[in-house]
RNA sequence: CGGGCUGUAGCGCAGUUGGUAGCGCGCAUCGUUCGGGACGAUGAGGUCGUGGGUUCGACUCCCGCCAGCCCGACCA
């Protein structure tokens, strides 16, 4: 007898929805805590989902003309001093190397020695450090420009932490390029953003809003950054990419200078972008049920799981053969460019637990085999984004000659829920107490899912950032971003009243 | 860095007015099962965070330390 609960995971989405993210976590063995404060230990099924998000983005910066290398972890101290906004958005949460000995002390405990004269910081983003050899690299116009990526971890000593949200040590690319021109710089910048969109949309299946970030929000010594802003199920945003023109200001920080084909002077001018493991966790949020993870068949690391089933020797001799012949034929298909990714799962457990296991990881494709199914030359055969119990019995040869069309179904069906979602809780507002109740829970303490995407005009006058940061500070809401391509009239500010013909989409955030 | 809480088996937790430890899950073996998350029996696994004090005796009482969690301020 079944002791199930209703749902796999506990609790579910509308009970608890933070610690429902944590239970599909361990649920569908992604990640775990590590002992390093902060830190987590990515498992193979989560690194997996990684690899394929990088080897994606990295064919796509490839394409678009940008090579890789890699700069060190650690960055003189001095280095990171150099850009004052820079300096004043990061320096909190930097971790410092002041060592670089360990000598035993009394009890065997390790005491550090050998004081650096000057500590190193560890890097949460690299402008600078990659400035000072950009420096180096550039004197005339014909160096530049120079457009270069990196895959690398960052850390960021925060004090709350969340996998994969928002974790002191993690993983990301952060792409530097160095340009001659004010326009070329801008055009990277946008180009990346698109790119970043292009991902989202295509690969994770992830509806976005391209943005500027409001000033308050930019990054630290950007002269605009430029977002994707996702929308997560609990109607919360997240941002999922971040692409930032950087003016003359960090090379002005690192000399990176060039004489132009006049001859003069001039400072480069340069762009960040980045995107790092927090898209697995707007994976999570975007698609998953309470049965578990549901991954977008294009990053799935597997595409299809095949489950014997059989009671005896040799039962299991001829289903596993059979299995083993529908496993080459799947793979001799082709899915966006690779094999399709195929895992037969013969592990001696129970079938319903093998099973479940696999809901939770959310493999789009399950399909089991028993001896009742071989002798139709058949496959029972369930799909993720569906129900559970929605398994029904499709021929071999149908079954690999349709699994493309049907991993694409599945693509564009979680998209398409995914942008409803989004659809059904954006707003716009125009009047501010219809806001503030939109976006205060019911409950204070246990706040029950509300709220969304809120449109609503705002005033752009620095005079006002103060009046109306306090209030969305009171909300715990943000100015997530100024939605790009919209033309909207002129209208007037949702806190102060004055015109402006600026939108803002305002959400709750992670 | 302020306020609160917790450290006992791999994980989640009980426990003791002071007498050297137990439950659930998980794990192993065997049996009965098996196309929706099985059940039973047996078994392995712990210097009770750490240093000191009180005591014939400390997991329990007292003091220090360390680590972690939660709530604030901060955040890809």
């Amino acid at each position: 007898m079944s002791k199930a609960p209703q749902s796999a995971i506990t609790p579910t989405r509308t009970e608890d929805y933070p610690e429902w993210y944590q239970q599909v976590i361990k649920a569908a063995d992604l990640a775990e805590n590590s002992p390093t404060r902060g830190c987590m230990v990515i498992k193979p099924w989560g690194y997996a989902l990684w690899e394929n998000i990088q080897q994606v983005l990295d064919r796509k910066f490839k394409e678009t003309g940008h090579v890789n290398a890699y700069f060190p972890l650690l960055i003189p101290k001095s280095f990171l001093e150099q850009e004052a906004e820079h300096v004043e958005g990061f320096a909190k949460e930097c971790a410092v190397v002041t060592h670089h000995r360990l000598e035993a002390g009394k009890d065997g405990k390790l005491i550090p020695a050998g004081e650096l004269e000057e500590p190193f910081i560890i890097r949460p983003t690299s402008e600078t450090i990659i400035g000072a050899s950009y420096a180096k690299w550039v004197q005339s116009y014909r160096d530049l420009p120079i457009l270069i990526n990196q895959w690398a971890n960052v850390m960021r000593w925060e004090m709350r932490t969340r996998m994969f949200l928002r974790t002191a040590e993690f993983l990301w690319q952060e792409g530097h390029t160095a340009h001659a021109t004010a326009a070329e710089a801008v055009e990277e910048t946008m180009q990346m953003l698109d790119v970043y969109e292009w991902f989202a949309h295509e690969y994770m299946a992830m509806p976005v809003i391209k943005g500027e970030k409001t000033p308050g929000e930019k990054f630290p010594g950007a002269v605009n950054t430029y977002t994707i802003e996702a929308m997560m199920q609990d109607g919360k945003a997240l941002q999922a990419g971040t692409s930032h023109f950087l003016g003359q200001n960090f090379a002005k920080a690192s000399g990176i200078r060039f004489q132009n084909q006049q001859g003069a002077d001039e400072f480069a001018w340069t762009t960040s972008w980045g995107v790092s493991t927090r898209l697995i966790g707007g994976l999570i949020m975007t698609h998953s049920d309470d049965d578990g993870l549901i991954v977008p068949p294009r990053l799935a690391p597997k595409h299809v799981v095949l489950l014997p089933i059989y009671r005896n020797d040799e039962e299991k001799t001829q289903v596993l053969e059979y299995c083993h012949r529908v496993k080459k034929e799947l793979e001799g298909q082709t899915y966006m460019g690779d094999k399709i990714r195929v895992e037969l799962d013969a592990r001696d457990i129970r079938g319903g637990e093998k099973t479940w296991q696999h809901i939770k990881k959310g493999t789009p494709i399950r399909a089991e085999v028993g001896p009742r199914d071989m002798q139709a030359d058949s496959l029972f055969v369930g799909r993720r984004d569906l129900g559970v119990k929605d398994k029904k019995g499709v021929g071999r040869s149908e079954f690999v000659s349709t699994i493309t069309n049907v991993l694409d179904e599945m693509q564009k069906n979680l998209f398409n829920r995914a942008l409803a979602l989004r659809e059904s809780r954006t707003q716009t507002f125009t009047d501010l107490s219809e806001f503030s109740k939109w976006f205060t829970p019911k409950n204070d303490a246990k706040p029950e899912i509300h709220g969304g995407f809120a449109r609503a005009y705002w005033s752009a006058d620095p005079a006002d950032a103060k009046l109306i940061n306090d209030k969305l500070a009171e909300l715990k809401v943000t100015p997530r971003c100024i939605p790009l391509g919209e033309k909207v009239p002129p209208g007037k500010c949702l806190f102060t009243g004055k015109p402006t013909s600026t939108q803002v989409i305002f959400a709750k955030n992670y």
